[in-house]
DNA sequence: AACTTATGACTAA
DNA sequence: TAGTCCTAAGTTG
C-alpha cells in the first residue's frame, strides 16, 4: 500500500497521539511477542522515517530512547488506528482511517476493540490504539543498526533539505553512474528512498523522461527536474494523504478513472496530453506505465 | 473454497 | 529471473 508519503504520515500520527505516552505493547498474533513484551509499558519517545522505513523509539522512562522498533510495511502491510489517534489520522489519509463501522471513534465500553485479523503488534495508550498488520519487517533494532539501515538508503525527497543543491546532486549522481534503465533506478531505494511504483510512473511522465533510457544517458538537468518533481509530489502526498499528480487544468471530467494519475493504471487509455495510448510493461517484476509519445 | 491482486524487497541460483 | 515472505479484500467457481 505505502510509498514514502504514507510512511511519513504514519510518523506524524504517532507523533500526535503516542509520543510522550506510556504504551502497552502486545502481539495478539504472536509473531512479535518477545519484542512487545520487552517494551511493554515503556514510553514512546520518537517516530522517525527514512524512505519507506518507520522507526518508533521507546524508553523505560519518559523522554528516554533505549530501543527502536523498525517497521517496513512491504507491499500490503498497514496500521489501523482507533480512539484519539483515529481522530488525528482522520485529517489525514483515507487509508489510515479505520473502518468506522468496526472500530469506535473514541474510547467507549468497547475499549480497546478486539484485534481484527493478524495483528502483529498492538500499541495501546489510555486513549489511542495502533494495530500493525502484515508488515514485511517488524523488529527491534539498536541505534547503530538503525543508522546502518538509513545509511544504505539514498536521499529521501521528503527530507527537510531535499531541495538543497547537494541533495539534488546526490540523486543525480546516483542515477548517472548506472546504465540500468532510469525507471528501474528510481525504484531502487539506494538511489531515491521512498519512491514507489506510482511516483515513479507519474514523475517520469511529468518530466518527459522515457523509463527505459539508461541512467548514464539522462542529462543532469532533466534528472534535477525529476528530483524536484518527486519532492513536489511527495510533499503534496503528505498533505493530501493520497497520490494526486494531475494538475487541475489537465484533469478530464469525462474520464472518471483519470482524475488522479496521468499514466499509472491507465493502460490503453489516451494520454491526457497527447492522446497516445498509455503503455504497460513489466520492468524487474513491477508494472511500468508510460506514454511513448510524451516520454523520450 | 480457490484464486487474484496490491503503492515492496529480499534470497538463491 | 524465480521463488519467498507478509495479509486482506475482491472475484471466480
Amino acid at each position: 500500500m505505502p510509498e514514502g508519503h504514507a510512511i511519513r504520515r504514519l510518523a506524524l500520527a504517532f507523533d500526535a497521539s503516542f509520543v510522550g505516552e506510556q504504551c502497552e505493547l502486545s502481539s495478539p498474533q504472536g509473531r512479535f511477542a518477545a519484542g512487545a513484551a520487552q517494551l511493554d509499558r515503556w514510553w514512546m519517545s520518537a517516530a522517525q522515517t527514512k524512505g519507506k522505513h518507520l522507526f518508533l523509539g521507546f524508553g523505560p522512562e519518559p523522554g528516554e530512547t533505549e530501543e527502536w522498533i523498525h517497521v517496513h510495511l512491504g507491499l500490503y502491510g498497514g496500521w489501523r488506528f482507533a480512539g484519539k489517534s483515529e481522530v488525528g489520522t482522520a485529517l489525514t489519509p483515507q487509508r489510515l482511517d479505520p473502518d468506522p463501522g468496526i472500530l469506535p471513534a473514541t474510547p467507549s465500553e468497547h475499549w480497546p476493540p478486539e484485534p481484527r485479523g493478524a495483528v502483529r503488534l498492538r500499541i495501546l495508550t489510555a486513549e489511542s490504539l495502533a494495530d500493525l498488520i502484515g508488515p514485511n519487517r517488524c523488529q527491534l533494532v539498536t541505534a547503530e543498526e538503525m543508522a546502518g539501515i538509513e545509511a544504505r538508503l539514498g536521499p529521501d525527497p521528503l527530507a527537510d533539505d531535499a531541495l538543497s543543491e547537494p541533495v539534488r546532486q546526490d540523486f543525480v549522481a546516483r542515477v548517472r553512474k548506472s546504465s540500468r534503465p532510469v525507471g528501474e533506478l528510481v525504484m531502487d531505494q539506494s538511489v531515491s528512498a521512498g519512491v514507489g511504483n506510482i511516483y515513479r510512473a507519474e514523475a517520469l511522465f511529468r518530466t518527459g523522461i522515457n523509463p527505459y533510457r539508461a541512467g548514464t544517458r539522462v542529462s543532469a538537468a532533466r534528472l534535477g527536474a525529476l528530483w524536484d518533481d518527486f519532492v513536489v509530489l511527495m510533499r503534496r502526498g503528505v498533505i493530501e494523504g493520497a497520490i494526486n499528480t494531475v494538475e487541475p487544468d489537465e484533469a478530464q471530467d469525462w474520464d472518471p478513472e483519470a482524475e488522479r494519475w496521468y499514466v499509472y493504471h491507465r493502460t490503453g487509455r489516451p494520454c491526457l496530453r497527447c492522446g497516445t495510448s498509455i503503455r504497460q510493461a513489466d520492468l524487474k517484476g513491477r508494472a511500468l506505465f508510460w506514454c511513448p509519445q510524451c516520454q523520450r
